[in-house]
RNA sequence: GGGGAGAUACCAAAGUGGCCAACUGGGGCAGACUGUAAAUCUGCUGUCGUAUGACUUCGGAGGUUCGAAUCCUCCUCUCCCCA
């Protein structure tokens, strides 16, 4: 894997770059789709394509090692095949479900126990078999396995358990180096930082995950709850340290503010299940602010859903009906407020990307901010 | 013509003397959602701008009772069965 920078901004310190895969191309920043289970929700593989523009998309290690299970993914040849998608993936290691199915985990030395949300059966993760089930996944960029902790997380835990993830990350490291792709292509192993909101924990993540020859490095356990302000403060403090020459990956994130203000830290990777989950549930990001698609003040709205918008369903579709496929519970409403919502995630760091490269940007961004947080 | 059942809030449907402004569904309205156990979850849904408060409700009109959606009388309407 490649990384090239293309532009700095005067302003920020965005930077328009572009990443080169064994499966492609991807332009800097970038949104990624979150496809958990091989599966954008409500949205296929040509439409990802050629309406959202997606360029990488997620998947998830957890979910695809409980579900198909890795036999079937290795007989298909790799999650790539399975699911017949070209273009670059990345997976989470599983890190943040373990986190999030806080219920039935119990955190080791050795690594993570917990047990199926589908069957119950009783697993385990270590960082060396998440970089093992991460290789028959196939994915592109791999993620260590880390613990995402909580907000709010007291200074004590959050110590103890950025710890834990830097000696699992030496461990993954370990293993990743130990062991080649399965397919015939590379893959990037990325670690990720942590330390809560504690600035020198995330002093002493950043310097440590930097210490490691990396193609790319994470920040993690942000936008899990904490002030939008403290998640800025600790992306301008762990950017401070990360290599400069490597993209930099800001997990979970996030708002179509919070990725703007992402950027202009110099973030170049974001994924958010916001666009997909928020659409399903009714809310639609457009360029002039929030829509809540289900609210009665559209029920006879029969203006196109977004004009001039991002996608062919943003001039297709009225306000109206789309109204009305969400509030009945159509498939199809859920399916086009994605496909929007995607679409319109590309566009927005597609423009940011240009606007870094004309010397724009900083004046666009204050203008955008401005206009997504008004609810419609 | 004969026999039977029933009318409760937007709909469906509990409740059959006080704990009932009335269970529960649905619908409606609003909110939440950030490395997806989410096509999910939460709140409100008689009126009074808030309320451990006030007021008006259970087909209609009377009545019994300290007290009625619940008991009695009459009326209106609906449904079912037999001719």
């Amino acid at each position: 894997m490649n990384f090239e920078i293309e532009a700095f901004d005067n302003d920020t310190k965005a930077r328009a770059g572009e990443i080169t895969t064994s499966h492609g191309k991807i332009k800097t920043p970038i949104f990624m789709p979150v496809g958990t289970l091989g599966s954008v929700k409500g949205v296929n593989q040509r439409d990802l394509i050629h309406d959202v523009k997606a360029q990488i998309i997620l998947g998830n290690t957890y979910h695809l090692f409980l579900r198909p299970g890795m036999e079937t993914i290795q007989m298909a040849g790799g999650l790539h095949k399975f699911m017949n998608w070209e273009k670059p993936i990345l997976t989470d290691s599983g890190g943040y479900q373990v986190f999030s199915l806080a219920e039935n985990r119990k955190l080791k030395e050795d690594g993570a126990h917990f047990s199926s949300h589908i069957d119950g059966s009783k697993h385990i993760f270590t960082p060396e078999n998440v970089v093992d089930i991460q290789r028959i996944i196939g994915a592109d960029i791999i993620m260590a396995f880390d613990e995402c902790t909580p907000y709010p997380c007291d200074y004590d835990y959050a110590k103890k358990s950025m710890q834990l993830t830097h000696r699992w990350l030496n461990r993954g490291i370990k293993r990743f180096e130990e062991t080649d792709p399965m397919y015939g292509y590379n893959q990037s192993f990325f670690p990720i930082v942590q330390g809560s909101v504690y600035n020198d924990l995330r002093i002493e993540s950043a310097e440590t995950i930097a210490s490691y020859e990396s193609d790319g490095y994470a920040i993690g356990g942000l936008s899990v709850g904490e002030p939008v302000d403290e998640m800025y403060d600790m992306i301008d403090v762990v950017n401070e340290i990360l290599p400069k020459n490597k993209p930099r990956y800001l997990m979970g994130v996030g708002t179509p503010v919070n990725i703007l203000e992402g950027i202009a830290r110099g973030i170049d990777m974001f994924d958010c299940v916001m666009p997909t989950r928020n659409g399903r549930n009714g809310m639609l990001f457009t360029r002039d602010g929030i829509i809540n698609i289900k609210n009665v003040k559209w029920k006879n709205d029969f203006t196109p859903i977004e004009k001039n918008g991002a996608s062919f369903v943003d001039e297709s579709f009225s306000k109206a009906y789309l109204r009305h496929l969400i509030v009945s519970k159509e498939i199809l409403g859920a399916q086009i407020a994605s496909l929007h919502n995607l679409s319109f995630y590309l566009w927005l760091v597609t423009e940011a990307r240009n606007r870094i490269i004309d010397g724009s940007f900083a004046k666009w961004k204050n203008e955008m901010i401005q206009k997504l947080a008004v609810r419609l």
